[in-house]
DNA sequence: TCAATTGTCAACAAAGTGTCAAGATATATG
DNA sequence: CATATATCTTGACACTTTGTTGACAATTGA
């Protein structure tokens, strides 16, 4: 699910353009406080996808905000503005907005701006486990910021448990289902588990990702 | 100086949109007909900056114009619509439009626009990542401010990894997608490679850059 | 408690990588 | 067209990294 972070302080619009975002299946955040945004963003900024800030706010000027939030975190950010507001736009452009929009808008056309701001952003996929982050299409893997350098063997092993949270796999398992020679003995195996446990950061006395199966073999956990 | 393809059928806001590009210094080669416009950026694509198609063309659709200029070349399009054109619109953002704009609109507005469009292309443009620097359209690499003489395979290998940061080849892939022969030894490759690493600057034994990775290939290495 | 199982150290084996140097090709020059 | 020059290719060898396994301590469950 997609989260927007809306600032608008009409409060009407806010309710529209929230109510038609959902309809699209985005989760709108909506404020008409830039500081409550702002703060709500710093907690939690990998929850947002996109943020839509309207430029005519109290306490705090449009392109303030906009450059607290791409200090944050580099999120793709639209920003709304009254039709004749053009001095603005020049300077919402200069500061790299991603797209913009003049109010009035119909909503279906700020539904076409997320979804083509999104598109050349071109987010890819990444799967978040507790401290680990998990980039799908480059296979990357990240223990909170830093990335992890697993051999050949522990990136087959570890993204064989990624594809297959809890489920238990014998050691037997985990020699056919990688590039590990057929006659390879169980402890080998241990052995590379031993090493993953280790780059991760997982505790083997009390591992909190690879839980050893007792006589059985071992599983990723994972509870949502 | 700056040459916009523009194809509008409607000639007085043709000469309207021309006559306020120039102002901009933006120089207008303006068509009334997509074919003879596909013909002379078929002619010389490496003249246009941007090109500007409105919806409603004769003879040939919008969109298969778009797409045919696309093929010949990347150039940033930005798309007019009638207002009410939305199921367009979507269609536009599908392809993969860099902007679009519904009419009526204000002059002012697409020169905004435009600017915008040819920002966020200008950012991949030029690529700079550490000592090195890469102009994308010439091709052209440079070692702090010196130019790297890049044999041709060297500069294939190079462009290639450049083109998909992170992203691992294994040494059968480098020679696919590059111009050495089919039947080449994966050692070739790790030659060119080494060479391409001492002209990087790129120590062998501690990459910054091309990072070998251990039983599969290399890949080059860039963390925002 | 005890036998089975697991964790991991450390040594060794196996496989992959870096690059020199020489020869083969391709390209440029007169 | 012949020669010079640059580029590509490959075997060879040293070196590095990874994979494998026995050994032993720690842990588990009956």
């Amino acid at each position: 699910m997609k989260k927007v972070l809306l600032v608008e302080d009409d409060l009407v619009l806010q309710k529209l353009i929230s109510e038609y975002l959902e309809e699209y299946s985005y989760l709108c955040s909506a404020f008409s406080n830039p500081v409550e945004a702002l703060q709500t963003f710093r907690d939690n900024p990998d929850d947002f996808t996109i943020a839509i800030l309207d430029l005519g706010l109290p306490n705090m000027d449009g392109f303030d905000l906009f450059k607290k939030l791409k200090q944050i975190k580099d999120i793709p950010i639209i920003i709304s503005t009254a039709r004749d507001d053009i001095g603005n736009k020049i300077y919402g452009y200069e500061l790299g907005t991603d797209d913009y929009l003049s109010k009035p808008y119909e909503p279906r056309e700020l539904v076409l701006r997320i979804e083509a701001t999104l598109k050349r952003y071109n987010k890819s996929a990444s799967l978040k486990i507790h401290d680990l982050s998990i980039d799908i299409s480059s296979s990357r893997v990240f223990l909170n910021t830093l990335e992890i350098e697993f051999t050949k063997i522990e990136k087959e092993i570890f993204l064989l448990f990624i594809n297959n949270l809890n489920k238990i796999f014998s050691r037997e398992d985990i020699v056919n289902q990688s590039s590990l020679k057929h006659d390879t003995k169980n402890r080998t195996v241990d052995m590379h588990i031993s090493n993953i446990r280790y780059k991760i950061d997982d505790n083997s006395k009390k591992p909190k990702y690879i839980k050893s199966i007792w006589g059985i073999g071992y599983k990723f956990f994972y509870d949502n």
